[in-house]
DNA sequence: GTAATAAGTTAGAACTATCTAACAAATATA
DNA sequence: TATATTTGTTAGATAGTTCTAACTTATTAC
């Protein structure tokens, strides 16, 4: 059995892992908020437990093990995240904050009676995919609204950041996942976009904002 | 904000006042599995934090401040318990577990919408009240069914035993609260009560089981 | 290719929550 | 009341997670 402070770099590392291929000691520390020297020693301290592979100097990888056990954490964070908003009537925006106490509770049944009342979803409120209960997740390839050009039109499939005031802000302009945007034009000195979708025919959409969108084709 | 440690302490130490008046170190030891020593170190930790009033060789008491705090925690459990029976699908015999950790989630919210959804209910799945946002809870004056006389009649009001075990038997026997309960005779030797109630016109329970189930008048 | 900077490690300290061993106070018993 | 038992405290040790300071290795820039 892990701690819940061993369970939060197994989670802050799957999670850099997934976002930016090698990670190294001082990304996660920044990560977690957690000086350098602490984090090399809960490698040593995990290594140990066959979680992560640690050599001095070298990038940090998780295990197989560690990969299931992270995943297992990240399938509680979003599987709650899921409930809270289509069972119990939060914005998408709340939930990550109560997702991430939620995630370190032990208890499967619980889990799997959240996963059941939902009928399974593959999905969290915020487009990421939810593992099955052996860890399993399938990532779709998904592109960055910024990465679009003019006159594509894509649908709105994930957000990268889940932070209320992120998410405050999409509400504040209609934005939710599965509507079609089309690009009207982009300025190309700063990669600002100008959008169309649902009743809003010109919309200023910032690229630090369409950076965090993730979209698909129609 | 008091760690998951601090709030077990109060607690157990609220439940125990709650149970038998007085409260020595021993007694809270005994109930919580941890050694007197560590118990007398976190009482004069909790004191300075004004949370028990704590002398050497004094019975243990919650102050004011404790007594909110513990109480709020004990309305986070059985809020949780009564959402995972009523909401989520759970037999009453499963959620005490589950409650036990969920009661530790900082996140005002994610309980009001609880207690919003469950229509701000009174009492929990076992027939103990749950307090209010204050803190502040009212006590039935329930008798055991243990002390009650032959040819009363009683309906189940609560239960003091909230292990999966009691409460599975309880299940078996088709037990369960609101039921009235007649009792047939009492055998002296053992204080064992024959009862009928339902379609079940001769049940034997034993002393161990009747003093831990609490009833009111019909 | 050396110097400067960034990243990583080691050593040692602090804090929390726990324990055992030894002693002290309070209570029960004879 | 004197003794035995129970209850409670003090002191010191241990384990987990964190830190700072000092040092080492790797990377970047000139």
């Amino acid at each position: 059995m892990n701690s819940l402070i061993e369970e939060n770099y197994l989670k802050a590392l799957f999670n850099l892992s997934n976002e930016s291929g090698e990670v190294n000691v001082n990304e996660l520390s920044k990560r977690l908020g957690i000086k350098m020297p602490t984090v090399t020693s809960m490698m040593k301290k995990l290594a140990k437990k066959k979680l992560v592979h640690y050599e001095s100097y070298k990038p940090l990888r998780l295990t197989e093990r560690g990969k299931k056990e992270a995943s297992i954490i990240i399938r509680k964070h979003r599987l709650t995240e899921m409930f809270l908003v289509q069972n119990m009537g939060f914005g998408w925006e709340d939930v990550h904050e109560i997702a991430e106490q939620v995630e370190h509770i032990h208890a499967p049944e619980f889990f799997e009676k959240m996963d059941e009342l939902l009928g399974y979803p593959k999905l969290d409120p915020h487009g990421s995919p939810i593992p099955d209960k052996n860890g399993k997740m399938e990532w779709k390839q998904y592109n960055k609204l910024s990465e679009c050009k003019t006159g594509d039109i894509m649908k709105l499939a994930a957000v990268i950041d889940t932070t209320v005031e992120f998410l405050k802000f999409l509400n504040s302009r209609e934005l939710r996942l599965g509507l079609k945007v089309k690009i009207k034009s982009i300025e190309p000195f700063d990669r600002t976009m100008i959008v169309s979708y649902g009743k809003r025919l010109s919309e200023t959409l910032s690229y630090t904002v369409c950076e965090r969108v993730l979209v698909e084709k129609v």
